[in-house]
DNA sequence: GCCGTTTTCGGCCCGACTGTTTTCAGTCG
């Protein structure tokens, strides 16, 4: 059963979508509000119901008077009627093809309107009845790439749990480090932003010979298919589904690079709104006064130019975090090296919360505080599984310590340590919240 | 449609790659 957020973030997806196809001008801004409130509903943790009902909904930003109009008719009525009339024009089932890539507005709407395509189906007979390739702006190669992306998207949803993206993109990233030529590597995006899914993998490399980089790249044993390879682009699928970017920058502007690929695209923008208020220009190559590069060895030289504080990759979600770095500096998040087990552990008085606990939250928060009320530290033995980032909010919130016991990973599970450090700072977890017991 | 330390109008990020394009539109992130 979808949630209010994910209905919300489906219709508002569509309006942008249908708004694309319908015409250009003015209007390209309206569909970019739209696109936004997509975004924003979809990255929303609470649910947007209770915002409604704490009259915070205006506060949100990305969302207006238009848009929560239709967000509170959604809420009381269960549809929204604009959306309702432009599908009587457009039907759901043909808006699926937006989420073929290659497939956009332009090709959407010749798609619709020369070849009567309604739904994925009619898409795949027009692609095998040959008759596409008869009209000007699709090629073989078009085709051949549209036909591959319905294959994919009918296997499989798109988005994937980082939990079980994150081995292969740690593997991947293992791999291309051997190479000497390879300065810095290292995963941006969703990844970095440790997300619960993501869309697709960003990786972010800098060397002094690119062309090299990214031959080592399309040429990695999981590679099934290389989808774009530029001097210092390319885009891979591994395994078959996983899509992985990779995008490779001069030493130089390693940190401005590394901001740009990890901020949501929402938090990139309030950055950009900032650098152009003192009167500076932000992309990923650097922070520009005039055509001097001010700024773009580190992600922290690239927040001091805008004035702000140094914002943690998993914080960088445009919730708040700019005004808050404007503020003051954020604490120190706990990093896979904080994870040593802790002399005098021993002494402590625990209590196993059982994995099966982690995930029924209720059942969790009164598990927790029943330790508390018995001064017990609360302990999590980690194993097989690895704790979702829900947990750790539900932890966080105690602003207790907390054990954990990772004596049962091995040393080629390092990427669970990584994963685990992860999803803690993204809930704001700080290293003397930890206490390792083993 | 949204937004505001240039506020109720006039802006709204911008660069890389692909295809079939002899100069650029479409798509993506």
């Amino acid at each position: 059963m979808p949630t209010n957020n994910d209905s919300l973030t489906k219709i508002f997806l569509n309006i942008g979508r249908i708004l694309a196809m319908e015409g250009e001008g003015k209007n390209h801004f309206r569909i970019i509000a739209y696109q936004n409130a997509s975004r924003t509903l979809q990255g929303m943790t609470e649910d947007i119901a209770d915002l409604v009902k704490d009259e915070k909904i205006t506060g949100v930003s990305g969302i207006g008077a238009a848009i929560s109009e239709k967000i509170v008719e959604f809420l009381n009525t269960g549809h929204v009627k604009a959306y309702e009339e432009y599908l009587k024009e457009y039907p759901e089932s043909f808006l699926q093809v937006f989420s073929i890539p290659h497939i956009g507005p332009k090709t959407a709407k010749v798609l619709f309107e020369k070849f009567k395509v309604r739904n994925l189906n009619d898409l795949e007979k027009v692609l095998n009845s040959g008759k596409l390739e008869e009209y000007e702006r699709f090629g073989e190669k078009s085709v051949t790439k549209i036909r591959e992306a319905i294959v994919r998207l009918k296997k499989e949803s798109n988005r994937l749990p980082l939990i079980t993206v994150f081995p292969t993109v740690y593997k991947l990233v293992t791999h291309l480090r051997k190479y000497p030529d390879c300065k810095h590597i290292i995963y941006a995006g969703s990844v970095r932003r440790f997300e619960d899914t993501i869309g697709d993998v960003d990786l972010l490399a800098t060397s002094d010979s690119p062309e090299l980089i990214i031959e080592h790249f399309i040429t990695y044993p999981g590679t099934t298919k290389v989808v774009a390879q530029g001097p210092t682009k390319a885009s891979i699928i591994i395994d078959g589904k996983l899509g992985v970017d990779l995008r490779v920058v001069e030493p130089n502007s390693y940190g401005a690079a590394l901001q740009y690929f990890t901020g949501s695209k929402e938090h990139n923008i309030r950055l950009r709104n900032i650098a152009k208020s003192l009167d500076l220009k932000l992309n990923e190559y650097g922070v520009f006064e005039g055509t001097k590069n001010i700024a773009s060895k580190t992600e922290e030289d690239v927040y001091k130019s805008l004035g702000l504080h140094y914002v943690p990759p998993e914080l960088g979600r445009n919730q708040g975090e700019v005004a808050e770095a404007a503020e003051h500096a954020f604490p120190s998040m706990i990093q896979v090296k904080d994870l040593q087990p802790k002399k005098n552990a021993n002494k402590l008085k625990l209590t196993e919360i059982p994995y099966n606990y982690w995930e029924n939250y209720p059942a969790l928060i009164s598990e927790i505080s029943n330790a508390h009320k018995m001064k017990k530290v609360p302990l999590f033995i980690i194993k097989d599984i690895i704790p979702p980032s829900g947990t750790w909010q539900i932890v966080a919130r105690e602003q207790k310590p907390f054990a954990l016991d990772l004596s049962h990973i091995k040393k080629m599970d390092e990427w669970k340590k990584e994963i685990l450090a992860g999803f803690m700072r993204r809930n704001r977890i700080t290293p003397n919240m930890v206490i390792v017991v083993r």
